[in-house]
DNA sequence: CAGTGGTCTAGACCACCAG
DNA sequence: TGGTGGTCTAGACCACTGA
């Protein structure tokens, strides 16, 4: 048990209830706390931290919204989980694919300003045939044709970029550098068959089974930025989540 | 202003933050609050409703985790969406169908106890051979089907359950009846083409596109309850959820 | 500079669960 | 009956924003 010490630097800009989690978290995933053991009570974490229980609380509370923790009343506060499972995120396919180790590049197809047509326009909610801007990208793994990806976004976000822009990142990073902070998105997961095109660009056979999806992303002011539309090999591609209830 | 109005009851079982979120919810969704506009200040809205600064901001805190309110110190809080774009919760198809007036029915096809194959015993973290109960069905809207869906559950959760429990109602309900609550899963979900015999059994050509969807489920006490294994037609099926950043 | 949200404290009372 | 987590209060100080 003393190896859940935990140190807390009150002077950092990183709230103390986070430095705690962030901890706390390591802890259970390098083994000092396994499924099915309990912590110490909420007063006890408390004083032995040097914080209040409502800062301890929130700090057991991270770990409860992740899945690695479950509390009952009258019960205490247990282990579930010894690792993390990670919940789906606003990422970027370029990142993951990055994280995975599977060399992801970009052939940009398309980058211009064009009007919105009626079913961008609505998701944007702005007027049909506002000027947008459209991107059109292939996304590559290890060389292989991955994802056909089309965006649209509202125009005063990419001005001075060049397709060249989007080669090495995504376009979530792109959007990063200018500091747009994406905060949700709405998202539709379907399944269709490869279109003759969809097929030619991503070297499948026509009808080949694809997963699409489209989404409507809105950054933290509110503002709905963006509209993406994309398709990948199914064979090659699935998106994996944690849901949760309550 | 003053359609702003909530009213409280302390010696209710519903916490007094959710009593307000609920009805601040209610504001905004029947327009009193709509897009855009500002929040009075938490000091403020805690005193109009007569509840501490904590309890208003836990109040406040439900709605920006559900994307309808954004706040930014220095500024204030602020409406960005009128009304909710429901995040993807742990429901059963059954309850989705229903609630979108498409009038679901089922076919148990298989409902059996049989010794878990390798990759459900490694799903739900037992030993392969383990009895677990496995039901198959056919899920109907308007009569037509629509997905097949296969599903491993451990062995004590449901005896004493017929074939015809599931015929009115979902797995969820059948187990929310056992007192077996879900609290989080992880999924998932690709895209595949129907193989000869889903093809059949969804009364679709061989090759059509299928959404699949594959989950692990465990419920409140950390246990791995259930394992699914699910096709969907994918011309009328699609899944729809918010994905947060942060 | 005044006002906002973000964090934190030190208490309190309660519902619930196990022994 | 004693200990747990769930809720709530009334303060406090801070970082950040915009005028």
């Amino acid at each position: 048990m003393s190896t859940l010490h935990i140190e807390v630097s009150p002077g950092s800009p990183v709230p103390i209830y986070h430095q705690i989690s962030e901890q706390l978290q390591s802890a259970i995933e390098r083994g000092a706390l396994t499924k099915g053991d309990f912590l110490p009570s909420e007063i006890e974490l408390a004083a032995r931290w040097g914080v209040s229980r409502p800062t301890a609380r929130r700090a057991i509370q991270e770990l409860v919204d992740r899945g690695m923790l479950v509390r009952k009343r009258g019960v205490g506060t247990q282990v579930v989980n010894a690792q993390l499972r990670r919940a789906m995120r606003l990422s970027s396919l370029h990142g993951d694919l990055m994280r995975a180790g599977r060399k992801p590049s970009t052939i940009v197809r398309t980058f211009a300003q064009q009007p919105a047509d009626q079913q961008v326009a609505e998701a944007l909610e702005i007027a049909e045939g506002t000027p947008v801007h459209y991107l059109e990208r292939l996304r590559l793994a290890n060389g292989e044709p991955l994802a056909l990806m089309r965006n649209w976004l509202i125009t005063p976000l990419l001005a001075n970029t060049a397709p060249e822009d989007f080669h090495a990142t995504g376009l979530y990073e792109v959007l990063a550098g200018r500091r747009i902070r994406p905060r949700l998105a709405q998202q539709v997961i379907s399944a269709k068959a490869a279109s003759l095109d969809e097929a030619a660009v991503l070297n499948l056979p026509q009808g080949a089974p694809l997963l699409a999806m489209w989404r409507v992303m809105q950054d933290d002011t509110g503002r709905l930025v963006e509209v993406g539309d994309h398709v990948y090999d199914a064979g090659r591609y699935s998106v994996e989540m944690i849901v949760m209830d309550g």
